[in-house]
DNA sequence: GGTTTGGTGGTATGGTTGTACCACAAAAAC
DNA sequence: GTTTTTGTGGTACAACCATACCACCAAACC
């Protein structure tokens, strides 16, 4: 197929084959060869779409982000009642608590990506530091309206309890069912009702 | 000095050098040559004192969860008041917010160390699973004593608060005063009086 | 005093990594 | 129908890495 090829597509179908790697064997050891050989190109390819090993980074951690943010909408959305605050604020919550396989890789390499962005000079970009106050606003907002005392310092304790919990189930510290009762239980605690 | 070294302490001097050079630019780039040159010494010395990276990456996590635990009873001692388990809890607690750049170092890496855990099957060990568990158990036994309600939902969300709040300091999302800000605020609604 | 042993330096080696380079085919452009 | 352009493969290269190997020196031992 000599012309004629999607780059998007084909840019999204390389980045996929890195998160795949990077989900088995941990983002330190995603090399350009591991991304070709689990995309089923050759290394020459990678490089045609990507130029250079840093740039494909950046753009796996872009649609990693981009992805972050479609699952917290999605969670919301399909979270029952449309605007029962408490509702969405415990969807939201809950997507950091990796359950399946899946989410588990997912959470895993965006900690791997949050830890190197803080050492790499390449990666110290926005993804990380415009979700999270966008994050917290929307969090204060939902609990104003679920009527909690003091929304603010709620909001940023309750981002810390499910990002805190979420970490230590990636660690194998605690089970997913154990993170999510416990944060059911400070929601309960938080709110009134 | 061809005789007569004290290999504890050549083995701590190289260590301390891996850590130094993990803090200025990531665990990841850690590497034989950059060990040895921080500690001043030949590739030849440290592998005589540590054979392969493994071992010494095995012993420099070794190392600083035992500085870890250090660090959280020196905090504790030194944290006012004895017994008094309010101001214990709390000592604790702000152990994981990293406030000076030595502190922010010593955490850095040892996030690092757990992410990397994760899917390095030569550092599965025990060190990030003992600890959070003795923790857990004391801090119940404390909130137990300070009269809270349901002391071990309460312990798990006080860790996971803490820890959560660390990260968040870690990823410049935050300043270590308003994170400690936040910890005291939430910890005055977990305890009566 | 010879020999064993512990500490050290230097260097070679085999493997891996990111990237640059060369070639080529097929569609598009004109 | 010729000439660009676009996508692709293979491969070469320079750097770096962990580790193995060789040599040496001085203290300890007996």
């Amino acid at each position: 197929m000599p012309k004629l090829v999607d780059h998007e597509e084909r840019r999204a179908h390389i980045i996929d084959a890195l998160l795949r790697s990077a989900a088995s064997s941990g983002l330190h050891s995603v090399t350009m060869r591991s991304v070709a050989t689990e995309a089923g190109v050759s290394v020459r390819l990678v490089q045609y779409y990507f130029d250079t090993k840093e740039q494909l980074l950046l753009a796996a951690m872009t649609r990693l982000a981009t992805r972050m943010g479609e699952r917290v909408q999605h969670r919301v959305r399909a979270g029952g009642a449309g605007t029962d605050p408490r509702a969405v604020i415990e969807a939201v919550l809950l997507e950091a608590v990796p359950t399946d396989e899946e989410s588990r890789a997912f959470h895993l390499i965006y900690t791997e990506y949050a830890v190197l962005s803080v050492t790499d000079p390449a990666l110290g970009g926005q993804p990380f530091l415009a979700a999270p106050d966008k994050m917290e606003a929307f969090l204060t907002a939902q609990l104003t309206a679920a009527g909690a005392a003091d929304p603010r310092q709620e909001a940023v304790v309750l981002l810390a309890v499910s990002a805190g919990l979420g970490l230590s189930v990636l660690l194998d510290q605690r089970t997913a069912e154990d993170a999510t009762a416990v944060l059911r239980y400070h929601l309960g605690r938080v709110l009134p009702g």
